[in-house]
Formats: C-alpha cells, sequence, structure tokens
DNA sequence: AAAGATATAGACCACATGGTCTACAAAATA
DNA sequence: TATTTTGTAGACCATGTGGTCTATATCTTT
C-alpha cells in the first residue's frame, strides 16, 4: 500500500529481557517500515518514553517483575495519548489473556510465535484492527465462556431456592421495591392499598427468609432477579 | 488424521431458508466426513430433531422470524446432550456475535465465507475448539472493549460526582447499610451509638441525594461503590 | 488563634416499616 | 364439589427510619 511514501510507524518496546528487547528492534529496523523510538526494561521508564515520544504502538511484556502489565496498559491509556498497546507474553495464559483484552489491549502476541506473524499483528493494530491470534482467541473464549457458566449455574440454583418461589404479583412490588420506592408508591402504581403491599411484603420477606426491605433488594439483585431483562444486552 | 477409519460426525442444520439448508447439506455430503442427520426449517422442529438424532454439532441460522437464534443456542443446551453449536449469521453483527459467544457458541461463520473455511470451523468446533474468524473475532473485541470503556467512564464520572463526597466513616456505614444491617446493628458494629449511625445516614442521604437506605444502597452498588474491590478479577 | 470539617451524641417528633391476625372473593387445582 | 393458592384489605401495635436542631471534642487548615 505505498508505505514507501508513509511516515514510519513509531514503536516502543518495553521488556525486562534485554536480549529481547534488542532482538526485536534489530527485527523491526530490518523490516524497515518501523522506526523504534525508544526501549525499555520497565514500566516507569517506558511511560516516560511514550511521554516523550508519542509512539504510535507500544510492544508490552506482559511478565515482568515489579509493575506487571497489566497495570502498564492501564497507565499507558491513562496518558490519553491514543498509544496502541500490543501485549507480549510467554505464556498463554487464559485469565491473563483474558484480562488484557479487558483493558483495552489492542492485541496479543505469544513470543514463541514466528516474527513474520508478529510484524503482521503491528500491523493489523497500527490499522486500527484488534489482532489476537486464533490459538490465543481460541483460549479466550474458553475462559470467557466459562466465566458466564459458573454465572448462570449459580443463578439457576439460586433462583430456584427462593425467588422462583414469588407469585407474579410478589414480583412486581419486589420490583418496584428495588427501585427504591416506597410502599405508598407501590400501592398508587399497582392501584392497590398500602395495606396489601404490606401484605405482599411480609409474604416475599417469609419467601426468602429476610428480614426488611433492603436485605430483599439485596437478594432479588445478587439472585438475577433484575438480570433477566438486562442479562443478555450486556 | 486417519478420518476414514472414525466414525462420521452427526450434523444437523437448522435454517428458515430451504435453499441455504439445501446447499449446506450438499456441500457436507460431498465432503464425505460428515453425517448430515437432520434438516429443520425453525427451531421447534430442531430442537425435536436434536433428541431424536444427537447430532455431535448443530449450524444453527442466527436470523430467523419466530424462536431467534439465540433463544435456539440456550435451548439446545438446556437439553444438556453436549451439543455443539456453530452460529451462522448473513451479518457480521457485533453485538449478535458478543451474545452468541456469551451465551456458549462455540463459533460463529458468515454465509458469505468460503465454503472451506466453513469445512474448517466445523471440525475445529468437533475437535473442542471455539472457532471464530478473525474477522469476526476483531468485531467481538471491539464491542467487548468498548462495553467495558463505558462501564469505566460511567462509574468514573458519576463516583466523582456524588460518592467521592463522602467522608471514610460515612463510607463504612454505607458500606454495612448495603449488607442489609440495621441501624441499631451498625452502631454495635462501630462501637458508636445509634444516634451517630442516624447522623451519619442522614449525611449520606444528603451527600448522596436520596431519602431512603434502600435508594442509598442502590446507589452504591450501581455506581461502583462495591466493584472497587472486584473490578480486575473478574 | 480562628475557622472549618469530622465524628460523636442527645432530644423530639412524624411517619414508614414490619409482625400478626383475621377476612373475603376469585381462580386454580384436586 | 371441595380445597388450595392468590390477591385483596382492615385493625392494631411495636419498632425502625428519617428530619431537624443542638452540642461537644478532635483534628485540619488557614
Amino acid at each position: 500500500m505505498r508505505r514507501e511514501f508513509k511516515k514510519k510507524s513509531k514503536v516502543l518496546l518495553i521488556d525486562d529481557n534485554y536480549e529481547h528487547l534488542v532482538g526485536i528492534r534489530e527485527l523491526l529496523n530490518l523490516e524497515g517500515t518501523f522506526d523504534v523510538v525508544g526501549i525499555a526494561t520497565n514500566v516507569s521508564v517506558g511511560l516516560n518514553l511514550i511521554k516523550k515520544y508519542q509512539p504510535d504502538i507500544v510492544l508490552l511484556d506482559m511478565n515482568m517483575p515489579d509493575k506487571d502489565g497489566l497495570q502498564g496498559i492501564i497507565e499507558i491509556s491513562k496518558l490519553d495519548l491514543g498509544t496502541k498497546v500490543l501485549a507480549l507474553s510467554g505464556y498463554d495464559d487464559a485469565d491473563l489473556i483474558f484480562r488484557a483484552m479487558k483493558i483495552g489491549a489492542k492485541g496479543y502476541v505469544l513470543k514463541t510465535m514466528a516474527s513474520a506473524q508478529l510484524i503482521y499483528a503491528i500491523e493489523e493494530v497500527l490499522n486500527g484492527k484488534i489482532y489476537l491470534p486464533l490459538a490465543l482467541s481460541s483460549r479466550f473464549f474458553e475462559y470467557f465462556q466459562q466465566s458466564f457458566r459458573e454465572e448462570n449455574a449459580k443463578q439457576e440454583t439460586e433462583e430456584e431456592n427462593l425467588l422462583s418461589y414469588l407469585t407474579q404479583r410478589e414480583e412486581e412490588v419486589l420490583e418496584l421495591l428495588t427501585q427504591g420506592i416506597t410502599y405508598k408508591g407501590v400501592a398508587s402504581k399497582l392501584f392497590i392499598s398500602e395495606t396489601t403491599v404490606k401484605t405482599h411484603v411480609n409474604n416475599i420477606f417469609q419467601k426468602l427468609q429476610v428480614n426488611d426491605r433492603t436485605q430483599a433488594v439485596l437478594y432479588a439483585i445478587n439472585n438475577g432477579f433484575l438480570s433477566k431483562k438486562i442479562k443478555l444486552s450486556a
């Protein structure tokens, strides 16, 4: 794509392994389309270099001693310079990949991967895309689905325990309670008397085995009472 | 991998477009390693066929009129037969991809993709992997990161608005309130008089601009009062 | 030293909330 | 048809909750 006419992209490297650091710099220099504007063996120094040189992309090692890589991503994004972060790691740890992507890494590449793949990843990220190699995205999704499975399993068991005993009307009342509405308010919203509301509320307490509205609301929230509706959209 | 000695994998197709349905069946039959045990043009019929033939994998169209694809995935997994679901769709809608993967689809393939890619996706899923083409995983991650960015932005602004005005002691009191503890209980936990608790609570109400404990608790929960601690781990 | 913020706490009052008991009509179920 | 469940509602009472005002001791900040 006529890259010869384009300005070289500024790259910054952060890795506590100096050998590796120099190796990548050589690789990128040989490639010719990148300008390695700085290298650092820890996050603190790296942050200063980023402020100074404003690179387009930072290759950030995830497995470093003191300030770890995740914290690094957060601090880089806090600088608010639009710097893209490509995470580098020696391990395909699902949790680490998940958390890195969650806090905004534009990609995640293993150090063991072929250099061509690294170059490709950098280019994709520079073009505004998010790049996660198939092997890693696969890991990511296993972890991702696992976390939801657990969440659902938990909710389903507890849901069947207590919330499912509520009648429709009681659910309506509880829903209004979870909005912080007073008995009088509930009564007028449902066109019933305040006494009736109290009766329902008392029955709800019995069924949920709680003593007051606050506990009932907390129970409802913690056991997916509301999330039924929001669940799929978020 | 010596597939000629292996039993053919049982595949079931669900798509409201009959032409497409037959097309895929032909494709898979030609391939020779698959056994298309059934086809259906809607989810209800599909579910019955799944119960009867117990396929290894179901190719499920996401864009169907009545019961939509997402609901289909949920119901298939409820059968608890270990059936894998590969989602098919005409559009690379980020929200749909996200939701499908969230509820447990093992993959998502566009109808416009080359048939070789479909075959590959099926094989990967049959081998227990999750397969999302690069183009779609890219879409997924944009959406994924976007949702967290919004969540963080929302929390940070509102947090600074009201919750940050609370003093330390007030935060302690509020935290106990979010556990559904009564004033008397809070008093004894903090070794102060009930009156003092009331004073704190009243100040909290003022600062959070709410009228009662339930609303205060709801405000606290919705504005990341508790999530500060759990944030990065989940 | 003075001013402000914070944590403490009492008094008084109005009203909301929760507990218990009874009662009745409609609907669902046995 | 008889029984149970559900939704409705009244009465009565105890206690929890919230509003307002005042007051004091610390601790910070100016």
